[in-house]
DNA sequence: ATATGACCAATTAAACAAAATTGGTCAATT
DNA sequence: AATTGACCAATTTTGTTTAATTGGTCATAT
């Protein structure tokens, strides 16, 4: 009987895959190599996940929620994450804190697999995490951005530089890419001088619907987490 | 003794071969194809290009110049034409309306058939077609951008503006996409805003820089299209 | 001189079998 | 009760042979 602390062998397990799935990819990881980096048999990975793609599903349940709380914690820490650079400043720096979430945000075929359509409903509901016009048309009823931009081509142009920061070492050299976070930085500066209205905006209101913007995402992602932990008793 | 207006001929084949390209890639585009869609034969097509390879390259150098002159004709026409955003604009313009460069422009093996290295290298001399952090530290001494950006970090949002532009269908779908021309004149607007020095800038000086460097790329591809002429006499 | 299309060598694709790998199970062990 | 790893069916990869396609040529025709 020699006892074992399921949770943490389970979170260990999920330690042990992310490394794998974001070097490897989901095809080329097999569960042999997970349960060798964990330090365990093959057979206890499936005393915690009825399948391998179970536990893809689990890690990429937990890394959203990782995504989630870090960015909540981004803006609350930031004192200028009521204007929309910083906001997207701290998006993007969560974002890119998580190489599963980046590689989920830009359908990385290598990562996630050949039979992405296979895997978990809930992933799909994931990649939806692009930038909505109602969040911009929102900030504009603020007083946060001017109100003369066009909500669905400023929300597209965020797309596009949320896309390009995670995507752009494939068709450029390492060497010719600023430092991540200089590029961030500047388009935050790029947000604020273009998208702040002339009198300087109201911060604060600002501020409150970016908070409730990232709580609904968490919340989201805790409920698709409940969801999947409530099918196996 | 059928006499054809040889220069036309060649134009003929290159105009079909365009379409081919573009939509079927250049493995899958076969000179059989090519030949029927112009509507001649096979062999007919070896009397002006010395192989596939060679009809790829000159389709290329063409479109290339034809990319240089809408971008030229563009800045002279445009009264706007010496801000920065003004001159993006016209570049993305330029840029989106030859899909083959832009299929260069963002490496696409789908396009540009698998085997990209064994092209000829002057398609690689065309790739680096990317914004050069020069161009924006000219564009700040003339005073048509504001001092205090960083030149790496302003080329390389501008490169990831280029290129998602043309790559963002892969990844979100046409009906979530904006029209082209909203984009551009979007991203425009922003750079216009943001990049601006306080006083207006000066716009004169920068019409200048930018016409030299249109000029300057045209120049470039003209010489490669010379360089290649003279090959065989 | 210009153009054609049958023809060929060479590359690529299809078909198939054989070998190896992998997700998942379960009797045996601790 | 927890854990293991040999084991198996099923899928994937690899190797091989055959068939089809394709870039390019050239004798012939106009």
């Amino acid at each position: 009987m020699v006892r074992t602390d399921r949770p943490k062998r389970k979170q260990a397990i999920l330690n042990a895959s992310l490394g794998l799935f974001v070097h490897y990819g989901y095809d080329k990881t097999t569960i042999a190599d997970i349960a060798a980096k964990t330090g365990i048999s093959k057979g206890a990975i499936y005393l915690h996940f009825q399948s391998k793609t179970d536990l893809f599903t689990a890690l990429m349940l937990r890394e959203m929620e990782v995504y989630g709380e870090t960015w909540l914690k981004l803006i609350e820490t930031d004192p200028k994450g009521g204007t929309i650079g910083g906001m997207y400043k701290n998006m993007l720096y969560a974002l890119t804190s998580s190489p599963l979430i980046a590689a989920l945000f830009r359908q990385d075929k290598k990562v996630l697999g050949n039979s992405l359509s296979k895997l978990d409903y809930r992933m799909r509901a994931a990649q939806g995490q692009s930038i909505r016009h109602e969040f911009i048309e929102m900030m504009q009823k603020a007083d946060a951005i001017r109100q003369d931009v066009d909500p669905q081509v400023t929300a597209h142009i965020m797309d596009m530089l949320g896309y390009g920061l995670i995507s752009m070492d494939r068709f450029k050299a390492e060497h010719d890419i600023p430092p991540l976070q200089d590029i961030i930085e500047g388009i935050a500066d790029l947000m604020d001088r273009a998208l702040t209205p002339a009198g300087g905006g109201n911060s604060e209101a600002g501020k409150l619907i970016i908070k409730q913007l990232a709580d609904n995402t968490r919340q989201q992602f805790e409920k698709l987490e409940k969801e999947k932990r409530s099918e196996l008793p």
